[in-house]
RNA sequence: GGGGGAAUGGCGGAACGGUAGACGCAGCCGCCUCAAAAGCGGCCGGGCACAACCCGUGUGGGUUCAAAUCCCACUUCCCCCACCA
C-alpha cells in the first residue's frame, strides 16, 4: 500500500524543525550577497487571524523564500502594532486589562502565522507597546520638539464622541471616524501637531522618484498633499486700518469681485462687524459651530450673512460688502476669499442666492462683448473691463497682477496645500505617553532622554470617559526637569500611527537599549525593497512614514535615500462566498481552521492562485479543495520514485526519449522560469506560475504511472525545488524522502536552461489577410520561403488566395505567416 | 465636480501587437467499484449541414498585414479625494 501524504503531521513536522534550526533568521552583516528587505505592513493584534490576512502573509512569504532561494540575503521581520482602541475598548466593555488583552491576542496570532509556514525572523520580533519599543517614540517625539517639528496649539480639530478623542484629518473618511464611522465633530482644542506641512514639497516632489510605487497611491498622496499655486493679497477695510488678506489661484478675475466672503471664525469679524449686523453674524456662527464639518460642507446650502463692513479692491479701487459664509473654511489658506460669482461656480451660486452682483472680467478667446452668462465661466480667456490688463491672457495676467500687487507691497505668489499638519495627541490611555511636563514656573518642559521611558502605568480605570490618564495623579503629578518645582504630565498619548511610522528601522536593531537603531545597520539594509500592504494606508501610514523617513534622513540616520520604501505592493482584498468576511456575519474562515480541514500548503496555493494578488479574491470551497486535490496530485505522481530519483541530478539536465518526456522537462523549466520572471519583475502573478505547475504535474501524471524514465526521475527530484517558496511543508517533505538532510529552502532555485526550454516542433500560422486559414508543423528556423511553399499547399490557404495576386508576405520567425492578398 | 483603475465562457482568470479562453472551479460523459467517495481518462464560447465555414474579448469609430492588447469617443462598474478659493 501506497504511502498517503498526511499534511497534519507533516506541517507540524517541519514548522517545529524550521524553529529549532532557525533556517530564516537574516545572515551576519559580512555577508556578501546582495541584501534583499522585504516587509509586510505589520498587524495590529485584534485576536484571531483568518485567510483575508494570509493572503498578504502568503505573497510576502512567497517572495522572500523566491528571493532567498535565487541567493540574496534576505531580511523578513515581523511584529506588531500594538496600541490602539480595540484593547481599551475591551477594557471598557468587560473589564479587560488592555496589556494583558494585547499580550493574549499577540501569542495566539503569533503562533497562527507561525501555523502558516512563514518564514520570518523572530529575533527580530517587536511589539510596539513595550516600554523598550515605545522608549524610543518618545525619544523620537523629543527629537522633531527639538527641531520645532512637534508643537502644541489650539486649533479646530476634529473629536470623535464616541472614541472620546481626537483624531487626525487622515482618520476622517467622509466626515467620520475611520474606527467606529461616528460622525466627527469640530472642537477648538489645545492639541500636539506634528509639522508634517514644511515637509510638503518635498513629500509631493519625491514621488516622483518612487518608480516602484503604484501609480494611485502616487496620485492619491498628491491629491491629499494638494498643492496649489497662486496670490496672496489684502483687501483694506472700509474705516479701518486693518486689511484682510485671501488666496486665490485666480487672481486674473479679481476685476470681477463683487464681494468678500470670510470664515465665521475668521479673527477679523468681531472687529469689522457694525452694530446693526451683530446679532445676525452672532446667530449665524452659532448655528454652525455646533455642526460636523459632514453636515457643514457637503450637506448645507451655501448660506451667509453681510457683516455691515466694506472692503477695498486693492486694483479696482471698488467698495465690496464683506460676508460671513459657511462655505470658506477657517484653517484653509487665509480663511478668507474674494467672491467672484462670473467665474466661479460656488461664487455664482451665492451670489444669485443672496442677489449679489455678477460682473464678467474673463472671455472665451476669439469672443469680444461678453453675452450674459447662466452659469459661471470658470474655464481661462481674455480679460476685459480689468484696466491696464484687459485684453491680456488669464495666464499673463495673473503672472502681471502679481507683480503690481507685489510692488505694491500688497500681494505675492503664494503656495497652498490643503493637507494640514498631523494631529497627533489622543486623549486615550493604551499608547506612548507624550513626554512633556507643564511647571507652573517653567512653563512647557521637555523629559530629560535619560528619563524616558515615561512608563504608562498600569491599574489605571478605564471607562471610556474622558481621558483615563488625566485622572491620575500617581501619573500626572511630577517634578520640573528644570527647576525640581511641581509640575503636571501630559496626559495625552500618542497616535498609534506615530509607531508603525518608524517600526521597519527598528526591526534592524531590535534590542538596541542606547538608541532606536544604530545608523549604520539603517545604511546596510534600508530602504525597503518590497514593501506589501493594503491600500487603505495611501494617505496614512504610508505618507507619515516618508514624513518620519526624510527627518531622519536630514539628521544622518539613514542610508543615503531619504524614502523609506523604494517598491511597494498592494495586495487585494479577499471575500468569502462574494461578502466581505466580518465577525458580525459570522463568516470568516479562520487559519486554524482552515489548516485543520485543508492544510496551510493548500490554502497558500489557493490564495496566490485565484486571482493575481492585486485584484479582489473569493475564498470558496470548492477553490480549495482544487488545491488540495493538486497536492495529491503531486505526492500520487512522486511516491513511487522517491527511491530511484534521489540519485538523479537535479542540477543536470536528463536524457529525455520521447516527445512527451522532453514536454515534461520542458514544463518544469517553464514553471521554474515563470516563478523567477514573476518575482524579478515584481509583478508577483503566480496564479500563472501555480497554473504552469498545474501543467507540469498533468504532464507528470501521466508519465509517472507508465514507469520510471530519467525524465520521470528528474521531474519528481525538481519538484520540491518549484514548490518549495509556494508550498514549503510538502516541499520540505518531499525533499527529505528524496534523500537530502538539508532543507530544501536553503537550496538554489533551479534555473531555466535554454536547452530544455527549446522544442524540436513549431507550430507555423499561416494567415490570408489576417485570416487563419491553416497551422504548419515544422522544424524551428524554418525559412520564409519554405513556409510560403508549404502554405500554397494547404488547401484552405489556396482556396482563399483563388484568382487573387499575392501582394506582400509578413512573416513572423517560428510563429506565422501572413498572406496579403487582394 | 476632480483624479485613478477596470470590463474576456456558467464562475475565477490566461494571452511580448501575431493560434483568444492556458490553468482551475462548476457541469457533462466514460473507466474503476456490488455501490458510493476518491482516483484516472475525455468533453466543455456561440451558430451551422457539427466538416468546411461564420460569429465572438462592454458599445461605436480609428491605426495596422494583423487589435482583447495601441489611439479617440461613449456606456457601466470599482476605488480615492471633494465647498481647498
Amino acid at each position: 500500500m501506497a504511502d498517503t501524504y498526511d499534511f497534519r503531521t507533516a506541517e507540524r513536522k517541519w514548522q517545529d524543525r524550521w524553529e529549532q534550526s532557525k533556517i530564516y533568521a537574516a545572515p551576519p552583516a559580512d555577508d556578501a550577497r546582495e541584501k534583499y528587505y522585504t516587509l509586510e505592513m505589520l498587524p495590529y493584534p485584534s485576536g484571531d487571524l483568518h485567510v483575508g490576512h494570509a493572503k498578504n502573509y502568503t505573497l510576502g512569504d512567497a517572495v522572500a523564500r523566491m528571493m532567498r532561494m535565487l541567493g540574496y540575503n534576505v531580511i523578513h521581520p515581523m511584529g506588531w502594532d500594538a496600541f490602539g482602541l480595540p484593547a481599551e475598548n475591551a477594557a471598557i466593555q468587560r473589564g479587560a486589562d488592555p496589556n494583558v488583552w494585547t499580550r493574549e491576542n499577540i501569542a495566539n496570532m503569533e503562533r497562527q502565522v507561525r501555523l502558516m509556514g512563514t518564514s520570518y525572523d523572530w529575533s527580530r520580533e517587536i511589539a510596539t507597546c513595550d516600554p523598550d519599543y515605545y522608549r524610543w517614540n518618545q525619544w523620537l517625539f523629543l527629537r522633531l520638539y527639538e527641531h520645532g517639528l512637534a508643537y502644541k496649539r489650539e486649533a479646530p480639530v476634529n473629536w470623535c464622541p464616541n472614541d472620546q478623542t481626537v483624531l487626525a484629518n487622515e482618520q476622517v473618511i467622509d466626515g467620520r471616524c475611520w474606527r467606529c464611522d461616528h460622525v466627527v465633530e469640530r472642537r477648538n482644542l489645545s492639541q500636539w501637531f506634528l509639522k508634517i506641512t514644511s515637509y510638503a514639497d518635498r513629500l509631493l516632489d519625491d514621488l516622483e522618484k518612487l518608480d516602484g510605487w503604484p501609480e494611485r497611491t502616487k496620485t492619491m498622496q498628491r491629491n491629499w498633499i494638494g498643492r496649489s499655486e497662486g496670490t496672496q493679497f489684502s483687501f483694506g477695510i472700509e474705516n479701518s486700518q486693518s486689511r484682510i488678506s485671501v488666496f486665490t489661484t485666480r487672481i486674473d478675475t479679481v476685476y470681477g469681485a463683487t464681494y468678500l466672503a470670510i470664515a465665521p471664525e475668521h479673527p477679523l469679524v468681531a472687529e469689522i462687524v457694525t452694530k446693526r449686523q451683530q446679532n445676525a453674524v452672532k446667530e449665524f456662527a452659532e448655528s454652525l459651530r455646533s455642526k460636523s464639518e459632514l453636515e457643514r460642507t457637503s450637506l448645507m446650502e451655501k448660506a451667509g450673512v453681510f457683516t455691515g463692513a466694506f472692503a477695498i479692491n486693492p486694483l479696482s479701487h471698488e467698495r465690496v460688502p464683506i460676508w460671513v459664509t459657511n462655505y470658506v473654511l477657517a484653517d484653509y489658506g487665509t480663511g478668507a476669499v474674494m467672491g467672484v460669482p462670473a467665474h466661479d461656480e460656488r461664487d455664482f451660486d451665492f451670489a444669485r442666492k443672496h442677489g449679489l452682483p455678477v460682473a464678467q472680467v474673463i472671455v472665451p478667446p476669439g469672443t469680444e462683448d461678453p453675452e450674459p452668462i447662466a452659469a459661471a465661466y470658470v474655464d481661462d480667456g481674455r480679460l476685459i473691463a480689468s484696466g491696464d490688463f484687459s485684453g491680456m491672457s488669464s495666464a499673463r495676467a495673473r503672472k502681471a497682477i502679481t507683480q503690481r500687487l507685489a510692488a505694491a507691497g500688497l500681494g505675492e505668489a503664494q503656495i497652498n496645500y490643503r493637507f494640514r499638519d498631523w494631529l497627533v495627541s489622543r486623549q486615550r490611555y493604551w499608547g506612548t505617553p507624550i513626554p512633556i511636563v507643564y511647571c507652573e514656573k517653567c512653563g512647557e518642559q521637555a523629559v530629560p532622554d535619560d528619563a524616558l521611558p515615561v512608563i504608562l502605568p498600569s491599574d489605571v480605570p478605564i471607562t471610556g470617559e474622558g481621558s483615563p490618564l488625566a485622572r491620575d495623579p500617581k501619573f500626572i503629578e511630577t517634578a520640573c526637569p528644570n527647576c525640581g518645582g511641581p509640575a503636571r504630565r501630559e496626559s495625552d498619548t500618542m497616535d498609534t500611527f506615530f509607531e508603525s511610522s518608524w517600526y521597519y528601522l527598528r526591526y534592524l536593531d531590535p534590542h538596541n537599549d542606547t538608541a532606536p537603531w544604530n545608523p549604520e545597520f539603517a545604511k546596510r539594509w534600508m530602504s525597503v525593497d518590497q514593501y506589501i500592504g493594503g491600500a487603505e494606508h495611501a494617505v496614512l501610514h504610508l505618507l507619515y512614514s516618508r514624513f518620519f523617513y526624510k527627518f531622519f534622513h536630514d539628521r544622518g540616520w539613514t542610508g543615503e535615500s531619504d524614502e523609506p520604501f523604494t517598491r511597494l505592493f498592494h495586495q487585494g482584498m479577499l471575500l468569502y462566498n462574494g461578502e466581505k468576511m466580518s465577525k458580525s456575519r459570522g463568516n470568516v474562515v479562520g487559519i486554524d481552521q482552515t489548516a485543520e480541514t485543508n492544510g496551510v500548503d493548500a490554502m497558500r496555493l489557493f490564495l496566490l492562485y485565484v486571482t493575481p494578488p492585486e485584484d479582489t479574491s473569493d475564498w470558496t470551497d470548492e477553490g480549495i479543495s482544487g488545491r488540495v486535490r493538486f497536492l495529491g496530485r503531486v505526492w500520487r505522481a512522486c511516491e513511487p520514485h522517491f527511491e530511484r530519483a534521489a540519485a538523479v541530478d537535479v542540477r543536470a539536465l536528463p536524457q529525455a526519449q520521447s516527445p512527451e518526456e522532453k514536454a515534461l522537462v520542458r514544463a518544469v523549466h517553464i514553471a521554474a522560469k515563470s516563478a523567477i520572471d514573476e518575482t524579478l519583475s515584481r509583478r508577483f502573478h503566480y496564479n500563472t506560475t501555480i497554473a504552469k505547475m498545474d501543467e507540469f504535474i498533468n504532464a507528470l501524471t501521466g508519465l509517472a504511472s507508465r514507469g520510471d524514465s530519467q525524465a520521470v526521475l528528474y521531474a519528481v527530484h525538481a519538484l520540491p525545488l518549484l514548490l518549495a517558496p509556494f508550498a514549503p511543508h510538502i516541499a520540505e517533505e518531499l525533499w527529505e524522502r528524496l534523500g537530502h538532510t538539508q532543507s530544501v529552502h536553503l537550496e538554489r532555485f533551479l534555473q531555466p536552461q535554454d536547452a530544455a526550454l527549446a522544442v524540436d516542433e513549431i507550430t507555423l500560422v499561416v494567415q490570408v489577410n489576417g485570416k487563419i486559414r491553416a497551422r504548419l508543423q515544422a522544424a524551428p528556423g524554418i525559412s520564409e520561403d519554405e513556409a510560403f511553399e508549404r502554405a500554397m499547399q494547404e488547401s484552405g490557404v489556396t482556396v482563399q488566395l483563388d484568382g487573387k495576386e499575392v501582394r506582400k508576405r509578413i512573416f513572423v520567425p517560428d510563429k506565422l505567416l501572413n498572406i496579403v492578398a487582394g
